[in-house]
DNA sequence: AATAATAACAACCGCCCAACC
DNA sequence: GGGTTGGGCGGTTGTTATTAT
């Protein structure tokens, strides 16, 4: 047996709501409160399920909400937060007056996301895509390297693609150079075939096994530079969506080839982010783990922290460290050169 | 000018959990 | 202790606005 539902379905309205039915809803809840949400819509004369109201009021009536545009401020605050604490977005919502859950979710799917894979920065892990390639080739072996090329290509396969082909003319150049010198120490990942090499797909593959055995041969050492480019390509258009919904969840980061085990080549301010700067030393916290308390409790998702600003007030803590020292080289140069 | 594609926003859905009985 | 309920949460879908072709 199932739950009773909250309303009768077949005699609720659903859909946008009317000016006529918002100020019903507004009028009544500042004459009485918000006590019942069920009772609510009977009583306010609305046709509404309680928690289609309980959502108008909370995401948008409630006074002193902020609609528009989201300042720089506020975006590099999202992106900060998220990558500490993962899709809380009610937690990061908490460190934005005037912000709903609702809005923080909204903008980083719409755009926050699409702004950092423009930047080759994997928004799942904060990190470069350079350097997770990095870190997944040194923790395997060769042959097991060109299958997980392979799998990441169903992860990010639009992103590498752009960033690869565009590199290919250098990739053929040191090929023939490496192979003109003799050296065959590289490729795990190569066709012989030559309708293979014509395939964009496996072209994209092998040029992949390449960057993950020579990360710096990508263009990260100029990202907004590349970035710039890339936004007027269609395939960047098409960037974000490359992250399926299970990818994009918290489980990604416990995989281990994802994960940031030790530091290893991240800069200092992705360091910080991945390994969680409330931790103690030796000890990492990944934003989709259980965080504690001042007292060592743990909790879990915002319902536990009526006051979210317990978190992000201690002592070592990112948000009250100086933010210089935090910003990722990456994030700062493309926040100071907004679109 | 018409249509398609994309972005942005609003709302809904289902799950979870604490509070209550 | 177990069942029910209200409310919060994150994920997803639907709608509208804007831009590109």
């Amino acid at each position: 047996m199932g739950r009773i539902p909250c309303c009768e379905k077949d005699n609720v309205k659903r859909g946008q709501w009317t000016p006529e039915e918002d100020n019903k809803l507004s009028s009544y809840i500042a004459r009485h409160g918000t006590r019942n949400w069920r009772l609510i819509p009977k009583n306010a004369g609305l046709q509404r399920c309680g928690k289609s109201c309980r959502l108008r009021w909370t995401n948008y009536l409630q006074p002193d909400l902020k609609h528009g545009q989201f300042s720089d401020t506020e975006e590099q605050t999202i992106v900060k937060l998220h990558s500490v604490v993962g899709n809380r977005w009610s937690l990061i919502a908490a460190q934005l007056p005037g912000r709903t859950d609702n809005d923080v979710k909204n903008h980083w799917n719409t755009k926050l996301k699409k702004k950092l894979s423009g930047m080759g920065i994997d928004p799942v892990t904060h990190k470069p895509f350079s350097h997770l390639m990095a870190e997944i080739a040194t923790t395997l072996a060769p042959p097991q390297v060109a299958h997980l090329a392979e799998a990441a290509l169903g992860c990010f396969k639009d992103e590498m693609l752009h960033l690869l082909t565009k590199k290919r003319i250098d990739f053929q150049l040191q090929q023939s150079n490496l192979v003109a010198q003799g050296n065959n120490t590289t490729v795990p990942y190569v066709s012989s075939k030559q309708d293979e090499k014509d395939d964009p797909v496996e072209k994209s593959k092998l040029n992949l096994s390449r960057a993950i055995q020579e990360p710096d041969i990508l263009p990260m050492n100029n990202l907004w530079e590349s970035t710039s480019m890339r936004t007027t390509s269609t395939n960047f258009e098409g960037g974000c969506s490359v992250f399926p919904a299970s990818v994009s969840g918290y489980h990604q980061y416990g995989t281990s080839s994802f994960a940031n085990e030790g530091g290893g080549s991240g800069s200092r301010w992705s360091q910080s982010m991945c390994t969680g700067s409330t931790s103690t030393a030796g000890e990492q916290v990944r934003p989709h783990e259980k965080l504690k308390d001042e007292n060592g409790e743990e909790f879990q998702g915002g319902k536990e922290i009526k006051n979210a600003s317990s978190i992000f007030n201690t002592d070592c803590v990112l948000w009250d460290m100086p933010s210089d020292d935090l910003i990722n080289p990456i994030y700062r140069e493309a926040f100071n050169n907004k679109e």
